[in-house]
DNA sequence: TCCAACTGCGCG
DNA sequence: AAAGCGCGCAGTTGGA
């Protein structure tokens, strides 16, 4: 059955989900099926006991349960949902309302062995079904499962889906629609039967959807949705022309759109020739603005638009000027069209407006990935499906024709306006506003840091990539060498020892001697296992050439590669522009991208971070929080004994290294023989002790874990760990707090309020909130100092990088001192009201991203 | 040929 | 039954 199956990202558009069906199955023809129905279906021959199943339940349902197709107990009794996971999915809804509830499948009868029905058995059912629906009026349909959602949506991936209410209209019938997950899944995953073991979390999920169905259908009185009307979706588009008039319309568009401000927010969409404006050739194409009633779509640098010099300068004035105006702008992902427009315009756009949203809207909403887009938006808040109103290929803009552009162009930003009204209600109800409009704040700097970008000193690049191509060549010849290699090579073929297939064939078969590779940690699928850890053990020259090549393939591949002149990181100013993101992760954390700079080396090679260089007169200023989970636990659970460390500097990783190794003196030895002094292995035992002790701990890590990380006894382990536990159990009652708190509401809090909601297992539920908190604390810092860059006109304020726990500017020379004064207290006087720790900074200089000097450590309570 | 899943590995 | 959390990218594999 195919209920589970994950396919996140693919959006399945009608015309889209023909062509599947026809690729599936090139004889299948979905008019044909929906007309000829069983006469066509395969299923009609099969020995089925109770074909073509009727509905069962209420002729009058307020709630239609729709599933996948009959199992053998429901094809035995002839009724849907009967066998274990029915029951379980009857037992959701109390007896009255189980009065209410009608039954049906996508298909009807029973698929042989239980697989999942084929595209033309689906198509072939479908009218019947559609039809009962329309004649028996249900207010919901709960679609269960993978195969119910793309059965009525044509969306994937039910994990991202479920729970959402969906409009429909079904023949003249319109209701809402909500995916839920599939019983059979939920028990399943609570047997533990597979990888899926967030066990209960599911259950919880799915119980949730179903008593939001029955709560807002019995006591909140849900009104029935009005789904769009694709006959109108193109209504108060207006396209403009490239001529005298056209100019004149945009005028007194953008005179009307100012006249109604700051009540309306008009919505702002571009259309670009890349996604990135620092390209040669990067343009904006067309642009739309929308009230969501009144929208023009406007030519601007697509080949067809015809406008002259003069007149496409006045373009450009117009949208300027209306930027500056006093309209609300609302974007949909606001951090592309901001960029674009302060490549323009210049960088005082940013802040000179505000900007609204509607992705952000929905992120706070709902951080499940994979449902931001527009489309799935607009499925969700209007029921139809952007994407597939237009055959537009988005990749090939500048090739379509501009009218086509622009119509595609108006009904984006049409729907960007109208989503931002829906959203915000909803933001309202949920008391996420205030959440909202912080997350809203940061935004100009990312923008700001995006567009400086960073330096790429040449020359560095060069030397490491041909010193990595070097050593490349020779862990590869060494390989080639090999006297197992060269059987292999005889026998199988060529050995590409990038390859862990490959790689496993020839060790398994080749090498063995009795070697395991198996794979130790279950959280994998494949029976063997080839990675560092594992090879480490193998006793053969194949392992270390394996593992050198990796190691310098994944700097050269990751890192060094794309810096190169033609490299995709690399633009003609000779700088990175990394992308950073607000609503990727689940915790609120940025996340960066086009380079991740946020996974460079910083241990073992981290000189190849002496790439990234600072523009000419300058030196790169960094601020690192010390400590910053550490300290957000601290504030959260107020536990007294962590914070009275934090507040007399005493060093809990330090202390519990000691302890350790007066509980087992032997962990500690390696590190006392390889290094020079005592006092270095002692610090680097303490930063092991952090790293596989502390933090895990602290992080829901049990026993075992933590006693197989540092590699001593169990027994011994647990009297460490129950005194861990006993020391801090301030932090252990805020952690069963946080438990009560998720069972009763379904999601957990940051300090600053951002939700991370269910599924959660109990270690995500301890870690959202900490890792949220210590990120929100260090954008937002990174926003206040950026924001004191254009009040007090000091450029270099701006940060260039954000890693999590650092911020980094690029200062000219003579300007360090000053910078430093207005770093330095931005960043660790913190504007919240539940700050009861110390907050510090250590602070570094240097020439490049490598070379950097730590000249300090800066404390709130100095200060 | 393209896409998604998987493995492995870098960072906090 | 078993469990630190959070990311993005390169390269391979296998299915459509």
């Amino acid at each position: 059955m195919g209920f589970f199956t994950t396919r996140s990202e693919k959006r399945w558009a009608r015309g889209r989900r023909v062509m599947e069906i026809r690729r599936k199955a090139p004889a299948l023809d979905v008019k044909r099926c929906n007309e000829m129905a069983c006469e066509v279906c395969t299923l009609a021959n099969e020995k089925i006991q109770s074909p073509q199943m009727k509905p069962s339940g209420s002729n009058h349902p307020r709630i239609y349960i729709l599933g996948e197709a009959p199992g053998a107990w429901e094809d035995q009794d002839g009724i849907q949902f009967v066998g274990r996971s029915g029951q379980y999915l009857r037992k959701q809804f109390p007896s009255q309302v189980r009065k209410t509830l009608r039954f049906n499948n996508c298909v009807r009868c029973r698929p042989p062995d239980n697989r999942t029905p084929s595209p033309l058995e689906v198509e072939c059912c479908r009218q019947s079904i559609l039809k009962d629906i329309e004649k028996t009026k249900p207010e919901v349909v709960l679609g269960v499962g993978d195969v119910a959602l793309r059965w009525m949506t044509g969306q994937t991936g039910i994990k991202h889906w479920c729970g959402r209410y969906i409009p429909i209209r079904v023949g003249k019938h319109a209701c809402w629609f909500m995916p839920i997950l599939h019983p059979a899944f939920v028990l399943r995953a609570r047997n533990g039967s597979d990888r899926e073991w967030l066990s209960t979390e599911w259950a919880d999920v799915f119980e949730s959807h179903c008593a939001k169905v029955v709560r807002d259908l019995f006591t909140e009185r849900l009104e029935l949705p009005d789904p769009e009307d694709l006959e109108h979706l193109y209504d108060g588009i207006e396209i403009i022309e490239c001529d005298r008039r056209g100019l004149k319309r945009l005028r007194k568009r953008l005179q009307a759109f100012d006249a109604k401000a700051p009540l309306i927010p008009v919505a702002i969409d571009l259309e670009t020739h890349h996604l990135r404006p620092y390209h040669s050739d990067s343009v904006v194409l067309t642009f739309s603005l929308s009230d969501g009633t009144n929208t023009i779509a406007v030519p601007l640098d697509h080949p067809g638009a015809m406008w002259d010099k003069a007149s496409r300068k006045e373009v450009l004035r117009l949208l300027e000027a209306w930027l500056h105006g006093p309209c609300i702008k609302i974007a949909h992902n606001a951090l592309f069209e901001m960029e674009w427009l302060a490549e323009l315009f210049g960088l005082d756009i940013l802040r000179s407006c505000s900007w609204d949203d509607t992705m952000v809207q929905a992120y706070i909403l709902d951080e499940r990935k994979g449902n931001m887009g527009l489309d799935s938006l607009t499925l969700q808040y209007f029921g139809f499906n952007l994407k597939a109103q237009s055959d537009i290929d988005r990749n090939k803009l500048r090739e379509t024709p501009l009218d086509k552009v622009l119509r595609y162009n108006g009904l984006d930003s049409r729907y960007t306006a109208r989503l931002d009204g829906k959203q915000r209600g909803r933001l309202d109800a949920e008391g996420s506003m205030g959440d909202y409009r912080f997350h809203m704040k940061r935004l100009p700097s990312i923008v700001h840091a995006q567009a400086l970008g960073l330096p790429i000193d040449q020359r560095e690049v060069r030397k490491y990539d041909n010193l990595f191509i070097h050593e490349i060549e020779k862990a590869k010849a060494g390989i080639k060498g090999l006297k197992e290699v060269k059987q292999f090579e005889a026998e199988v073929g060529p050995f590409n020892p990038a390859s862990t297939t490959q790689l496993t064939k020839l060790i398994v078969n080749y090498i063995h001697k009795g070697q395991q590779i198996e794979r130790k940690d279950h959280n994998r699928k494949s029976k063997y296992s080839t990675d560092k850890v594992t090879l480490a053990l193998l006793k053969h020259p194949i392992a270390r050439y394996i593992l050198r090549l990796r190691e310098m393939s994944k700097l050269h591949g990751t890192y060094i590669s794309n810096l190169l002149p033609g490299g995709s990181y690399l633009y003609p100013d000779g700088c990175i522009h990394t992308e950073f993101h607000t609503t990727f992760t689940a915790t609120r954390r940025l996340s960066s991208d086009n380079p991740n700079v946020q996974n460079f080396p910083m241990h073992k090679h981290a000189e190849v971070r002496s790439v990234v260089v600072t523009p000419p007169g300058c030196v790169l200023v960094s601020g690192d929080y010390g400590q910053i989970e550490a300290r957000v636990i601290a504030m959260a659970s107020k536990d007294k004994v962590l914070l009275k460390a934090l507040w007399e500097r005493y060093d809990i990783h330090m202390d519990w290294a000691r302890r350790i190794e007066r509980v087992c003196p032997s962990v500690f030895t390696p590190y006392r023989d390889e290094a020079e002094t005592k006092e270095k292995a002692w610090d680097s035992f303490r930063s092991v002790v952090k790293n596989k002790w502390v933090f895990p701990t602290f992080y829901g890590s049990f026993c075992e874990r933590l006693a197989r990380n540092l590699d001593i006894p169990i027994r011994k382990a647990q009297g460490l760990y129950d005194e861990f536990w006993d020391m801090f159990n301030g932090v252990r009652k805020w952690q069963d707090r946080l438990l009560a708190f998720y069972d009763k509401h379904l999601y957990v809090e940051t300090l600053t309020g951002h939700r991370r909601h269910a599924p959660l297992s109990r270690n995500m539920i301890f870690n959202s909130p900490v890792q949220g908190t210590a990120s929100d604390i260090v954008v937002d810092a990174g926003d206040r100092v950026s924001e004191a860059a254009e009040t007090d006109d000091k450029p270099w304020l701006q940060w260039r990088l954000n890693i999590h726990d650092d911020l980094t500017f690029a200062v000219p020379k003579d300007k360090v001192e000053d910078a430093l004064v207005d770093i330095v207290p931005t960043m660790v006087i913190l504007p919240f009201k539940w700050v009861i720790a110390p907050i510090s900074v250590d602070i570094s200089i240097g020439p490049n991203w490598y070379n950097k000097k730590k000249i300090g450590t800066f404390s709130s309570d100095e200060l």
